[in-house]
DNA sequence: TCAATAGTGTCTATTAGACACTATTCC
DNA sequence: GGAATAGTGTCTAATAGACACTATTGA
């Protein structure tokens, strides 16, 4: 047999595979705190528990993993974030009570205020700050509260080493504004020399001419060059 | 309709899904050169190439993804390997020719000499030198070549971040050695003091108490810790 | 003795943190 | 002027790289 006739008689619904979802984690600062989207489930399982934006793959839209991640936010959002990312994927027998399942995780920042129209008009979508959370005993669907962990884990590693945090806020920002948003995250506080040193040698950010207006001196605002997110910090051995 | 009649009646194979296969890089140091596992393929597609370590999930006998790569992986080498982690997921609908496809993949380090016997069993599988694969025009099942790609891309952040490439030496080693098998992989010498300094602040590698027999002064033989999988040096900002 | 490799001592340049200082706005 | 925040100057401690030095083996 052939490669072709192979792949003519090849029904790949005679095996036994787990099935696969897309799940993202999209995270904001909103007030001064550090937000999750969540959307209440409108089908089974878990119906009407709130759980991650995410679902099935469909083989006709979608192009790649990424593409259904997109898919599902813009769903919810009505908006691509400006931020998206692998996060992890995990998969066992028990985590869906239909069966062998595999979630793949992304996750994903945005300025709330991009998406704040659409999801007011959404009832099933909510921003849901990380403290209440944690605080609350807000059972979330399948092993989507894990996930989440992964992600707050992976945002504290790329805050400190990045500064993709600055795809959390509005599109002009000012220095200040990004500082208290990386020690939101990151849960203590930074020194602002130190910080504003690394952001000069980063040069990841374009100075828009414009200035802020609020309680004491203006300051600059800035915007994000798109070298952005390819730059780190240096780590480790010099190379 | 309540979850439990849901359950009752649902139908996984009514839906469209992927495919999913796990494939694994393994890496190891062998006569100072890196190298990967590759496995000549049995089966259509691709019959006859070489790919990745990898295959199907087991829904019965698979506990998780990473039980799955492991699997495949002592089915080509006889052993698990001493390091194993997610790398990435990647999917479309054209990387296999038999539709939608995603393959999850995860990185490993091996010890070449803790398998030696049995890939030298098996006829079908072989360690390459990256560097022969680079030049040479073979061409890979899939798109497992650019799974190798991102595996190698992985492994310099985590040899310059981390110390587990020590996962790639036999279980004894010097730190001559240990320094020898991250400058093949970072490509580019490293300053002993440097090196040095870094592996006595890190703390994850015991003295045995043996010492090497090779030319010039004897050298003091180590081995890991459990902690060494979890260590990272210091990197962006101070926490 | 020399070749070879292991392992150390120490100078220097760079840098992160600390913190005080100046600057600019509104009241 | 004072409150508030933006932005800078500069000292200090820690550290990575550079490199010379000593140490220990076998031939």
């Amino acid at each position: 047999m052939n490669e072709k006739e192979y792949l003519e008689i090849y029904d790949a619904t005679q095996f036994d595979s787990p099935l696969m979802t897309v799940d993202s984690v999209l995270l904001t600062i909103k007030d001064n705190q550090l937000c999750v989207l969540l959307a209440k489930r409108a089908n089974h399982p878990f119906i009407g528990q709130w759980g991650l934006a995410g679902g099935f793959i469909d083989t006709a839209k979608d192009k790649s993993i990424e593409d259904c991640a997109k898919r599902k936010l813009v769903e919810k959002t009505g908006v691509v974030p400006s931020y998206l990312n692998k996060l992890t994927v995990q998969g066992d027998p028990d985590r869906d009570p239909r069966g062998w399942s595999v979630s793949v995780a992304y996750y994903a920042l945005i300025a709330h205020q991009a998406c704040e129209a659409h999801i007011e008009d959404v009832s099933e979508v909510e921003w849901v700050t990380l403290e209440s959370l944690a605080s609350t005993s807000l059972e979330l669907a399948f092993d989507h509260l894990t996930i989440i962990d992964k992600a707050l884990v992976q945002l504290k590693v790329d805050a400190s080493r990045t500064l993709i945090v600055a795809h959390a806020l509005p599109t002009h920002f000012t220095l200040g504004e990004l500082q208290k948003a990386h020690e939101i995250i990151l849960g203590c506080s930074i020194e602002k020399k130190s910080f504003r040193r690394r952001i000069e040698k980063a040069d990841v950010l374009e100075d828009t001419g414009e200035m802020s207006k609020a309680a004491g001196r203006p300051a600059k605002l800035f915007k994000v060059k798109s070298e952005l997110d390819a730059y780190s910090f240096r780590c480790g051995l010099d190379l």
